[in-house]
DNA sequence: AAAAAAGACAACCGCCAATAT
DNA sequence: AATATTGGCGGTTGTCTTTTT
């Protein structure tokens, strides 16, 4: 018997969702949270089938989600985790606060790859392509690169013995020979703790950041238990983010298209952080704090309709309660 | 300047696992 | 216990933008 369809598709809308499609999801989300997203369409007033509201929510609508290029910081990380997880996107967008799984997809089949490739290394196992020697030599900056990039990473999980805890739940079923070939970082060597239920993250990218002197751990974002992370914001001054929204005239540009040109969400947010990435654009951690909230109030204001003015005002204050009720909020630390 | 090709990314599809009934 | 429903995941496609010819 097959499964039933998630929903009606007869009449529902489909491709990319408007500004007006973006608004209705998000004031009916931060006034009600996140329930049946089944139902979520029909309350809303929206064409669309629930599973599609989910993942515009997910994927692009999060108040905690970055936007951007992802930093050469992320980059590595996701290399590193790629090299241990595989295709596993969700999982390693879990240590990546802020980003999205299809949102890395995208970045590893666009960039990351290609980039890997370059380097003389095979995406999808980790090593060295058959005629990546030939490459090398006749690429010494490129090489040079693959050193900065995997070598430290992949040899560090090598010869650093930390107790093993990555994904023990999934690793078990996980059929390397299905997708790949078995990285040459193996889960025995693994040193990545998973994320879950407030733990820390652990990775060896972390360590070896600290060791590069790249990061220190304050800046590393590793999210406490006691801490609550932020319902983000999207990175406005990244202009360069737009790469991606810029290609999309309607939807994508939405939250941008709220923002005042001289708005800067949550100003207190880790300046350090701010300062060590003015590079990057795109490390828009911030905590959900007064701040933030009279920057929604601020951003609230100037609306000029005041239906919707009333709508976010309501939701404004809502938003922090919902997220604490909302079990299925990213990270699980509520 | 226009057309074609390539690149980038948002969104969809189908499957699966967990949960509810 | 069986079946239905829902949410989540990864692969793939479609569409728009940018670059090249």
């Amino acid at each position: 018997m097959g499964r039933q369809p998630c929903c009606d598709k007869v009449g529902l809308k489909k491709g990319p969702w408007t500004s007006e499609e973006d608004k209705k999801l998000i004031n009916f989300i931060l006034t009600n949270g996140q329930c049946c997203w089944r139902a979520v369409p029909k309350l809303a007033g929206l064409l669309r089938c629930g599973k599609s509201c989910r993942l515009r929510w997910t994927n692009y609508l999060r108040p905690d989600l970055k936007r951007g290029l992802l930093s050469e910081y992320e980059e590595k990380m996701v290399i590193d985790l790629h090299a241990q997880l595989g295709n596993r996107w969700s999982k390693i967008a879990s240590h990546l606060p802020g980003r999205t799984d299809n949102e890395i997809k995208n970045h590893w089949n666009t960039h990351i790859k290609k980039k890997l490739k370059k380097m003389g290394i095979d995406p999808v196992t980790h090593k060295p392509l058959p005629n990546a020697t030939e490459q090398t030599q006749t690429q010494p900056e490129q090489q040079q690169q693959q050193q900065l990039v995997h070598q430290p990473l992949l040899e560090q999980h090598q010869q650093q013995s930390f107790p093993v805890d990555l994904d023990s739940k999934l690793e078990p079923e996980y059929d390397h020979n299905k997708e790949q070939e078995k990285p040459e970082t193996s889960f025995e060597s693994s040193t990545i703790t998973e994320a879950k239920e407030g733990d820390q993250i652990m990775t060896p990218l972390l360590d070896s950041m600290e060791l590069m002197n790249v990061f220190s751990t304050d800046e590393v974002p590793i999210i406490e238990p006691d801490e609550i992370p932020v319902p983000c914001v999207p990175s406005i001054s990244s202009t360069s983010t737009s790469s991606s929204s810029s290609s999309s005239s309607n939807s994508s540009n939405f939250l941008e298209d709220l923002l005042l040109p001289d708005f800067e969400w949550s100003h207190n947010y880790n300046n350090n952080t701010i300062d060590n990435n003015k590079d990057n654009n795109n490390t828009n951690m911030a905590l959900w704090d007064d701040d933030f909230i009279r920057s929604w109030d601020l951003l609230v204001n100037d609306d000029n309709d005041g239906d919707r003015k009333q709508v976010f005002d309501a939701a404004l204050y809502q938003y922090p309660r919902m997220i604490m009720d909302s079990e299925s909020w990213d990270y699980g630390l509520f």
